[in-house]
DNA sequence: GTGTCAATTGACATGGTGTCAAGCGCCCTT
DNA sequence: AAGGGCGCTTGACACCATGTCAATTGACAC
C-alpha cells in the first residue's frame, strides 16, 4: 500500500521534488530523499515501494502544483492555427524549464527501468496530442505545408520540442530560455507554415 | 598502462562493438564483455582501468573500423553550399545507425561519469564543426537565410542532427532511415536557405 | 632454470536499491 | 488504565555492478 498516511507521503514528495529541481539533474538518492523529508530511508519505502514509483508520483504532484493543466487554455482558447501554434510552443516551452530536474531523473532511468519509461513515455504523449492539435488546426485553416502529412508534421513538431532539444539548445548552447522560445516559434512557422495551402 | 598486448586489447574492442552494436542501447556489463572476448574480467581491466575508458576507446576503434573521416569527404569536396549541406546531413545521417549502439551507452554514462561526458562532448564537437562548415560555406554562396546568425544557424542545425533526435524519429515514430535523411535535407533547406540574401 | 609478463582465480570494498524483522510511541477503544 | 493497531525507526542483510588486490599459472626468452 502507498496511501496511509497523506501528510507523510506529500512531505516525500515535496522533499523529492525540491531536491530534483535544485539538482537540475544531478542524481538524487533515496537517501538524500529521506533526509531532507525528515524520515527515515524506510518510511520512504512504505509509502513508495520503488524509486521509480515515487519519481513518477512525484511528476504527476508536480504538474499538481504547476497547474499544468491551466497553462494550455490560452493555447485551446485561440482561434487561428498560427496562434495555437505559437501559444503551445510558449505554453509547453515556458514549462520545460520547471519540469526539467525530474525530466533528466527519469529520462535517465528510462533505458533501465520498465516503469520509468512508461511513465515518461505516457507524458510525452500527452505533449505529443498538443503538437497534433496545433497540427490539426494549422491544417483547418489550410496553412499546413503541403511537404507533411499531419503524422509527419506531428511527429517533427513532437521532436523539435523535445526535452533533450531543449537541454541542448539552452544549457549547451547557452541560449537564454527567451530565445528559445522566439527561435523555436519561428521555426516552427518556417517549417509547417504556408500562405494558403488551398490555392 | 594500457597497450603490451594489441591481440587481446582488439578482442576486447570488438567484442565491446559487437555487443553496443547488437545491444542497441541496452546497457552491456564488463562481464558480458570480458566473456564475448573470451576472457576473464579482469584482464579486462588489465587493458582498460574502467568502463568508460573503455567505451571511449571503442568510439576510436569504430571510428577506425568504419572509416568515419572519409565518409565526409565528399561533403568537403562539394562545390555549392547547399550541396555541401545536403552531403553533410547524408554523411552523418547515415552514419547514426552504425554508432547508436555506443553512443547510447556514452548517453547514458555522461550523467554520472566524467569521462563518459567529456569522450562524447568531444565527438559531438567533431559533429559540430561540419554543421558550422555547412553553414560557413552557405553563408559564402549568400544562401543562408538571415533569420539566424551563424553561430546561432550552426546551433540549430547541430541540435536537429542529434543522435537523439534520430532516435525519437527513426525508433519512436518509426520512420525509415531513408525518410529520415530526406526530411532533414528537406527542413534544412527551409530553414536555412533563402533565394539570394545579398540582394 | 630463472625471470618476465599476460592472464587467471577468487576474495573483497564500495555504493546504491530494495527487503526483513523487531521494537517503539501514540492515539483509539472499551 | 490495559490492549491493539498503526506509522515510523533501527539496523542488518541481499543484490548487483564496478573496481581493487594478491597469489598463482603457464609460456616464452635468455
Amino acid at each position: 500500500m502507498s496511501s496511509d498516511n497523506p501528510e507523510t507521503r506529500t512531505r516525500i514528495l515535496k522533499a523529492a521534488l525540491n531536491l530534483l529541481e535544485a539538482g537540475q539533474g544531478k542524481s538524487v538518492r533515496m537517501t538524500d530523499i529521506a533526509k531532507r523529508a525528515g524520515i527515515s530511508r524506510q518510511a520512504v519505502y512504505l509509502h513508495f515501494s520503488t524509486r521509480a514509483e515515487l519519481l513518477i508520483a512525484t511528476t504527476y504532484y508536480l504538474d499538481e502544483v504547476k497547474g499544468a493543466e491551466e497553462r494550455l487554455v490560452p493555447s485551446r482558447a485561440t482561434r487561428s492555427g498560427i496562434e495555437r501554434l505559437d501559444a503551445f510552443i510558449e505554453a509547453w516551452g515556458g514549462y520545460i524549464p520547471e519540469i526539467y530536474g525530474i525530466a533528466k531523473a527519469l529520462l535517465a532511468m528510462k533505458d533501465t527501468d520498465e516503469a520509468a519509461a512508461k511513465a515518461w513515455d505516457e507524458r510525452m504523449q500527452d505533449m505529443r496530442e498538443g503538437c497534433e492539435a496545433a497540427i490539426k488546426a494549422l491544417k483547418r485553416d489550410n496553412r499546413l505545408s503541403p511537404h507533411h502529412s499531419q503524422k509527419k508534421a506531428t511527429d517533427i513538431l513532437w521532436t523539435m520540442l523535445s526535452v533533450r532539444n531543449w537541454e541542448q539548445l539552452t544549457i549547451e548552447c547557452g541560449w537564454p530560455q527567451e530565445q528559445y522560445i522566439e527561435t523555436l516559434k519561428s521555426l516552427a512557422r518556417r517549417v509547417f507554415v504556408v500562405e494558403d495551402a488551398s490555392n
